[in-house]
DNA sequence: GTCATGATGGTCT
DNA sequence: GACCATCATGACG
């Protein structure tokens, strides 16, 4: 039997969850303190028949075990020697995934552009970033569930965004099948979107209704 | 501001 | 030994 959280994260095609992800606010209680967020860029992956998934053809190894967890699983997974945090979607042995990308950060922002050594909108405005920008830097959360979590998203509360933009998945192999697939969403204007370009940042709202 | 490049560390065959 | 769901830097206009 699955909560009311867990169902949030199932019930309704992966992309829909990805979108409605846009808004929600992603906490983490750490050693320094409660850092946090607004999620302005996912990504939805497909699983077994995804090319670009980890779970392609079907592999399923201790390193990719998170992703085939129940709905809500945090698959926290590592790539050139940086962490990104991807959430599991649908049912178990379903391995689909949402890559949270972009973050706007709302509560101890201080503390997280001193995570980064970094400031402005380089603070979070990448999948690796926004971890290390939390302060994560091991796997030990991996394959733990997000509810009651020190590491969870609040899905209660929700930012509108003001325009959902779709395009391709940025950093996939593109010779690949799914190359090109629209399954990245993300806040129309807001800049802590990953290649956000000046021009097009909404600096005034930050794409929010 | 845009682009190309190299460093990066762990997993899997 | 190849393959990456990445990032920071430094060159150029």
């Amino acid at each position: 039997m699955l909560t009311p959280y867990q169902k949030f994260f199932t019930g309704r095609p992966t992309p829909r969850i990805a979108q409605d992800l846009l808004g929600t606010t992603l906490y983490y209680h750490g050693p320094k303190g409660t850092v946090g967020g607004l999620i302005v860029e996912t990504e939805a992956y497909l699983g077994e028949n995804d090319s670009a998934s980890h779970a392609y053809n079907g592999r399923r190894t201790a390193y990719t075990e998170s992703l085939y967890g129940l709905p809500g699983t945090i698959y926290l997974y590592q790539i050139r020697g940086h962490y990104c945090l991807d959430i599991a979607v649908q049912a178990q042995d379903v391995p689909h995934g949402v890559l949270i990308r972009g973050l706007e950060p709302c509560l101890n922002s201080e503390q997280m552009a001193a995570n980064r050594r970094q400031t402005g909108f380089a603070i979070s405005n990448g999948p690796a970033k926004l971890v290390q920008a939390l302060g994560i830097n091991s796997r030990k959360l991996d394959g733990q569930p997000l509810e009651n979590n020190i590491l969870t998203i609040d899905i209660a509360r929700h930012y509108i965004p003001r325009e959902i933009a779709v395009s391709s998945r940025i950093g996939v192999n593109l010779n690949k099948k799914d190359g090109n697939a629209p399954l990245r969403f993300y806040v129309q204007g807001n800049p802590y979107v990953s290649q956000m370009r000046k021009r097009d940042m909404d600096l005034s709202k930050y794409g929010w209704d």
